[in-house]
RNA sequence: CGCGGGAUGGAGCAGCUCGGUAGCUCGUCGGGCUCAUAACCCGAAGGUCGUAGGUUCAAAUCCUGCUCCCGCAACCA
């Protein structure tokens, strides 16, 4: 029997788990369980990643630890994923004492073996915050959690020498299957390792809630060490909870989305080659769900929540659709109304009705026992050619990872076998009594049908797919992977259970209405917030205004930044023989609007280059509410170079 | 000239590696059937395959220019 090793990434725990994070698991979980009825033994691990600033920041504002906080959310994972017939074998959190043991063990490793060593981490600080940020995290320059300045400042910091795995890794992307799909190898290889791998950050003295250095507590692990290993540690790897790790690494497959390939697809290679170990098989990358065209995400407010929907329409259902629409590399949209056609068309016009009318036609024309006598015709091979060969199909899409495609095989049986009805026409058959052996045949041919179709689905809807079993009289030993390619499996004699309606149909108008209703309900929207000006920012000397060197200029000409999505680069008249100053208000002026208007300037500020532009000095802008940037134009009268006080 | 992906009937996608009748799902329209969850089956309408050139007997498919979208990187001095 062969192993199988699939993993989900750890989530983190900030804030509730939505329909992204079902997409991830429920794919690991439908490979799982196709995996295990092939025969393989399979470990499948799902958990959470428990450190870092933002989890100690959320626990602060509820009050509690932050270990009480991350609790409470795992928890709520725990809940969706039983909720979701999730069938992980195991659960890491990054909190387990195991893995800790584990993580203080390989960060001591990789230091003694000279991966990691000490140095200087540079970056803006924020005293009020206590906060590390770099230059790229900031908000217009400032802090982005309260606003305030931000000052350099240096941490010491350890950090991992990337460097000489940069030829290994780009081997790996660019001449072996690892990155499934390889689209993305090239862009990975031209932004990240081209340029030089620079060495990784991997300790933080800035918050404490993390898996202290042994070596140097004042220092916590960073996320990279620390989460990343969990695919190794939760095998045992360095502690003595478990002991798979011979048997089950390295990993056959790790699934993430697309947010997260870069950490899978350079860091972790990195560090396993530190550690000596073998690669991980394969790197899946599959898109994000997007809500009616746009990101998911809290502060959207489109956050669909998996309990609501499973509430309505099963767990199966859900799993189904976000199965059939999700594509592995690309984005695919969610909407509720695509949702709802999908389950109808497929789940209750397509399958849910074959097993309906395939039952009560045995129901009713025998009583729920098919009799012995058969007569076959030819018409009949086609259908259970085709029946015989979906396992095939099925296995090939498997392997590659596309479940879609493997959902789009198996229904091309359902849509088969509902056109067989058609073209046998039972119901004709049914009046006459000298062809109940033919009629006979066909429903037989039916259950079969149903019953590959099922079988193979099962991995998919590990709930409904048994009360189908139990419709059309299959024992657990009829179902199986090995008799998915066999046609003829149930007794001659079978007899069928009419059961409740496995899919019903879905009002698409009414239930579109109600889910909107219930989206607007559970956002509890902050009808817009009293427009709050920034914090008042540090009190200054008159001297220190004294040096701000304010005046007035003309904008002789304006043209975009062809790199740039936010600048545009203005040629002014400041009275001083002309300047060139860049300014990011591509998004609410264009260039034409601003040429001859008179603007305020800050004439003394240091030069700096922004996308390969030289830009001295800035121009007076107001920050409205919404976000957008109104500049302040001056008074056509001011002379240019006029100066400001 | 930072890197990469994309543009195909009303919507969403496949086809492009290995040129040769443009396919699927949903929707629309017409027909059939009545076993079934008003479900199922058949048929039809609807596409100059983003644009301009090139290679070729032949281009959605190969090459070049351009436009527009979307990621990543950079970026609001």
């Amino acid at each position: 029997m062969s192993k199988f090793y699939i993993t989900t990434p750890i989530y983190y725990p900030s804030g509730n788990p939505h329909i992204g994070h079902c997409y991830t698991t429920a794919a690991c979980d439908t490979i799982a369980r196709y995996r295990r009825m092939q025969g393989h033994e399979v470990m499948f691990l799902t958990g959470t990643d428990e450190h870092g600033l933002k989890i100690e920041q959320k626990a602060a504002e509820a009050g509690i630890t932050p270990k009480e906080y991350v609790d409470q959310i795992v928890e709520i994972f725990k809940k969706l994923w039983s909720y979701m017939n999730i069938s992980y074998d195991r659960y890491i959190r990054t909190t387990d004492d195991y893995h800790v043991e584990s993580v203080q063990k390989i960060f001591k490793d990789l230091y003694d073996k000279g991966h990691i060593y000490k140095g200087k981490y540079t970056g803006k600080y924020c005293t009020p915050c206590e906060s590390f940020w770099t230059a790229s995290q900031l908000k217009d320059g400032k802090c982005p959690e309260c606003g305030r300045d931000v000052i350099d400042a240096e941490e010491e910091a350890y950090f991992f020498k990337m460097s000489p795995f940069a030829d290994r890794i780009q081997d790996l992307l660019l001449n072996t299957d690892y990155l499934q799909p390889r689209t993305r190898a090239v862009e990975l290889v031209n932004n990240f390792i081209k340029p030089g791998l620079e060495d990784l950050c991997v300790s933080r003295t800035s918050f404490k809630w993390g898996i202290p250095v042994t070596f140097d507590t004042k220092h916590v692990v960073y996320v990279w060490i620390d989460a990343l290993s969990n695919y190794i540690t939760a095998l045992g790897y360095d502690n003595q909870a478990y002991q798979d790790f011979e048997k089950f690494w390295p990993a056959d497959v790790h699934m993430v989305a697309k947010d997260i390939m870069r950490f899978h697809a350079i860091i972790w290679p990195a560090m396993l080659m530190a550690l000596d170990l073998p690669l991980p098989k394969h790197l899946a990358v599959h898109g994000w769900i997007t809500f009616n065209g746009e990101k998911m995400s809290k502060s959207l407010g489109n956050v669909v929540d998996p309990f609501v929907l499973g509430e309505r329409y099963g767990a199966d259902a859900i799993r189904y659709h976000i199965m059939r629409e999700m594509a592995l590399g690309a984005d695919s949209d969610f909407s509720n109304e695509i949702m709802i056609n999908r389950l109808n068309s497929d789940l209750a016009n397509g399958l849910g009705n074959l097993v309906s009318r395939t039952v009560a036609m045995i129901d009713k024309y025998f009583g729920g026992t098919l009799p012995e006598a058969r007569e076959a015709e030819d018409i009949d091979e086609e259908l259970k050619n085709l029946a015989v060969s979906v396992r095939d199909a099925v296995d090939h899409y498997f392997d590659e990872t596309q479940l879609k495609n493997a959902l789009i095989e198996i229904f091309k049986l359902v849509d088969r076998a509902n056109k067989y009805i058609d073209e046998t026409t039972p119901w004709i058959l049914g009046k006459d009594e000298s062809k109940k052996a033919r009629l006979a045949s066909v429903l037989y041919n039916l259950l079969e049908s149903i019953r590959i179709v099922s079988s193979l689905l099962s991995p998919f809807m590990p709930s409904t797919m048994p009360k189908i079993w139990e419709q059309i009289g299959a024992s657990a030993e009829d179902v199986t992977y090995q008799n998915a390619n066999q046609f003829g499996v149930l007794p001659a004699n079978v007899t069928v259970h009419k059961g409740e309606i496995l899919f019903p149909r879905i009002d698409v108008e009414k239930e579109i209405e109600e889910l909107n209703e219930i989206i607007r309900k559970n956002l509890p929207k902050e009808e817009k917030p009293a427009y709050e000006p920034a914090p008042l920012a540090e009190e200054i000397s008159i001297d220190d205004f004294a040096k701000v060197d304010l005046r007035v200029a003309k904008v002789i000409s304006a043209e975009k930044i062809k790199k740039a999505k936010k600048l545009l680069r203005l040629q002014l008249d400041d009275g001083m023989g002309g300047r060139q100053v860049v300014s990011g208000i591509a998004q609410w002026y264009t260039p034409e609007s601003l040429i001859g208007k008179k603007v305020i300037i800050v004439a003394n500020l240091k030069p700096v280059t922004l996308c390969g532009v030289e830009s001295c000095g800035m121009i007076c802008a107001a920050d409205l509410p919404d976000g957008s940037v109104q500049v302040q134009f001056a008074e056509d009268a001011y002379p240019c170079g006029a100066k400001l006080r």
